[in-house]
DNA sequence: TTTGCCGGGTT
DNA sequence: AACCCGGCAAA
């Protein structure tokens, strides 16, 4: 019954013999869910730029007065949770002290989310407050502290009650909202309600079959999104932003100068957020939720352009493209092939999100350098002698290493600038100068352009320093480095 | 507006 | 199998 969490990521050795054991201990049950808090504690250590700040969030972390929520004994898991003198020795069956029925087993981080979770707990104006909302109540958003940093991250990390079992349905009958459960209903069409809700039947034939459907559950937050659950505050302070659109764009920059180290942490968060969400939901899919839209819209027929294809493109992002497919001499197998689902945690970004591989390219041989030199390498798994161009990088083989890739679609306007004559200068004038409106370099040129030195990657730092034409010479590269002017710059050239 | 994820369709 | 498309996630 118990669910075996740890098995799909565990074999990395993540996690360092002591803190395993600890954790352990602590929740015998719950490799993973311990392995995360783990990280996500070392995580804060190493990222946190503000130590003071942050010493006074970790404070009510440590110890939340018994806050239990009146209207349910849902809530009282988070607080066993966070007790931290309390490691329940009863743990491993864990059992509900007042129903005596066993409750799945729940990692030590998945309360956080949750509206009595330590972090949050001080700043709960009320507990009917965060009912209604169909929106997680407690997330980054709703700290004070300009600087989340890690703890922060840990709190606003999951949004799974603990004991949320299986959409078996009686605890939604509690009344009590999941942060990730949306109820139709609720979620959208207000106006509706005031629109026709006397006369019209039908509204009503609708609404009950909205209700009929099962609640909306929202999906697991993905990397970015957690990044930008524990930036965006920061962002806005520091950049009196307000548009959401100038805040991601700042976000989506940053997210790219991240480190590696940096980066895997959010992925590993993620990952775990969406076991849990998948053992919380077990038959979930993100299809299921979005049956109006999702994937459903329709059939679509590629209709092709005789004289138009995608390899157009592609050429210009590489034109390496445009030579003779791969041959088996240049491991034409790509990683799902290669790895197989089941170590998915090995493959390169692009194939995880289901893009070109960018072992094909790269296969192409010689002819492109690595599609992001140094972090973004890091695709490459063990197997791939030819990526392993740094050679520091195994230190970290486990889990997650597979993100800085970001060699998606944006490299293509690249493509374009690096084929013409390229107005560098231009280019680096930040996409704040093609963006008129939406950028806000202005009101905010750190939050524009801060990134952090220490985390750039060399490649990154080197086109920062010097963008100029000879950055833009290696494609590829300064794609997966520096994507973001680019992107702007695409919307100009269009 | 951002990145990542993933179902479905196409090649 | 490989990969594109489109939609959702938060604010």
């Amino acid at each position: 019954m118990i669910p075996d969490l740890s098995s799909p990521y565990l074999p990395n050795g993540s996690l360092s013999p002591t803190a395993r054991t600890y954790l352990q201990m602590k929740w015998p049950l719950l490799d993973v869910q311990a392995g995360s808090l783990q990280s996500r504690q070392a995580l804060k250590d190493a990222r946190s730029p503000s130590p003071a700040h942050i010493v006074s969030n970790k404070v009510p972390v440590v110890q939340h007065p018994h806050h239990v929520h009146p209207l349910t004994p849902l809530i009282t898991y988070s607080n066993e949770h966070f007790t931290p003198g309390n490691p329940p020795p009863h743990l491993p069956a864990d059992v509900d002290p007042k129903t005596g029925i066993p409750r799945p087993p729940h990692p030590p981080d998945i309360s956080p989310y949750y509206p009595l979770s330590p972090g949050t707990v001080g700043q709960i104006p009320h507990p009917l407050g965060w009912q209604g909302q169909p929106v997680y109540p407690i997330t980054t958003g709703g700290f004070r502290h300009p600087y989340p940093t890690a703890l922060t991250v840990n709190a606003s990390m999951s949004r799974f009650p603990p004991h949320m079992v299986p959409p078996h349905h009686s605890l939604h009958t509690t009344g009590i909202p999941h942060p990730a459960i949306v109820t139709p209903t609720v979620k959208q069409e207000s106006s509706q309600s005031d629109v026709g809700s006397l006369h019209s039947s039908k509204h009503q034939d609708s609404k009950k079959e909205e209700e009929k459907k099962k609640p909306h559950i929202k999906k697991p937050l993905n990397a970015f999104m957690l990044y930008m659950k524990e930036m965006r505050a920061k962002v806005v302070a520091e950049c009196t932003l307000k548009e959401s659109a100038a805040i991601n764009q700042i976000l989506g920059r940053r997210w790219h100068a991240l480190s590696r180290e940096e980066q895997a942490k959010y992925y590993e968060l993620a990952r775990k957020e969406r076991q849990l969400h998948m053992q919380l939901y077990p038959g979930w899919s993100a299809r299921d939720n979005y049956v109006g839209s999702y994937g459903k819209k329709k059939k679509r027929k590629r209709d092709k352009q005789p004289g138009e294809t995608n390899e157009h493109s592609e050429c210009f992002l590489n034109p390496c493209l445009s030579l003779p497919p791969i041959t088996d001499a240049n491991t034409p197998k790509k990683c799902r092939a290669l790895f197989g689902l089941d170590r998915q945690s090995l493959w390169c970004k692009p194939c995880r999100r289901k893009k070109k591989c960018v072992r094909y390219i790269q296969g192409e041989g010689s002819c492109v350098s690595p599609p992001s030199s140094d972090g973004s390498l890091l695709d490459s798994p063990p197997s791939s002698p030819a990526m392993l161009a740094s050679p520091s990088r195994d230190s970290k083989p486990q889990t997650e290493q597979t993100q800085p890739l970001s060699l998606s679609l944006k490299p293509d306007p690249l493509a374009h600038l690096v084929m013409m004559p390229p107005p560098s200068s231009l280019v680096l004038a930040e996409s704040a100068a093609s963006k008129p409106g939406a950028l806000p370099a202005a009101s905010c040129p750190n939050g524009a352009l801060d990134h952090p030195p220490a985390a750039l990657p060399p490649a990154a730092a080197a086109s920062l320093a010097q963008p100029s034409t000879s950055s833009l010479h290696s494609h590829s590269s300064l794609a997966g480095t520096q994507p973001q002017p680019l992107s702007l710059v695409t919307k100009s050239l269009e």
